[in-house]
DNA sequence: CGGACATGCAAGTATTGACTTGCCCATTTT
DNA sequence: AAAATGGGCAAGTCAATACTTGCATGTCCG
């Protein structure tokens, strides 16, 4: 299993996460498209398509194929052993 | 300011935060004894100072001079923003 | 079937980042 | 004052990583 702290640490995987809070499910072209326009970020398809591979890794995305589309989805689960790690007593 | 994500990064520094976490307030030279016993890391001075720099630069540690002595301290307050950035529907 | 579409694979480049090495400064101790 | 102690600075090395480039594979639609 890849590192999750890793995963985060580059700001393009973010933005990934960022967008699929807003909306679950979308293929490579979507989010590449809406990277482009929504967060100013210019990477090419392949780029985004090794991020997708790193953040799947981590299991901070899940992937669904459907014939030639593969539909992504965010997992917040692996987030959840930071807070568990240092931010166990919250005021 | 430093990249909180990218100082979470690196596993020397998360066993930093661990320490601290354990024993809040401790001097490089404690740190760099603490890791190499208990945490089985055999990292330079230099290299955990580095690592301590990145750390204070993100704000994840602070620092009090007293004489010739540096004490670190636990900052857990820039964590909380991964949480409200991607945790908030908690189950 | 043939072409367009969505994605995958792999080698190469280039940048970032962790660590080393060597020397320096300030504070304390004797 | 001199030695010991705690820490800082900076250039260089080496490995990890982000990105590029080019081509390959599978799926859908006419």
């Amino acid at each position: 299993m890849g590192d999750v702290f890793k995963a985060l640490a580059d700001p393009t995987r973010r933005a990934i996460l960022d967008e699929q809070t807003e909306r679950d499910g979308q293929t490579l072209f979507e989010i590449c498209a809406r990277l482009a326009t929504k967060h100013k970020m210019a990477s090419t398809r392949q780029a985004i398509s090794q991020h997708l591979d790193v953040l799947e890794e981590a299991e901070l995305i899940t992937t669904r194929r459907e014939g030639r589309y593969k539909f992504h989805h965010l997992n917040t689960k692996p987030l959840r052993h930071i807070v568990s790690r240092w931010l166990l007593e919250e005021k």
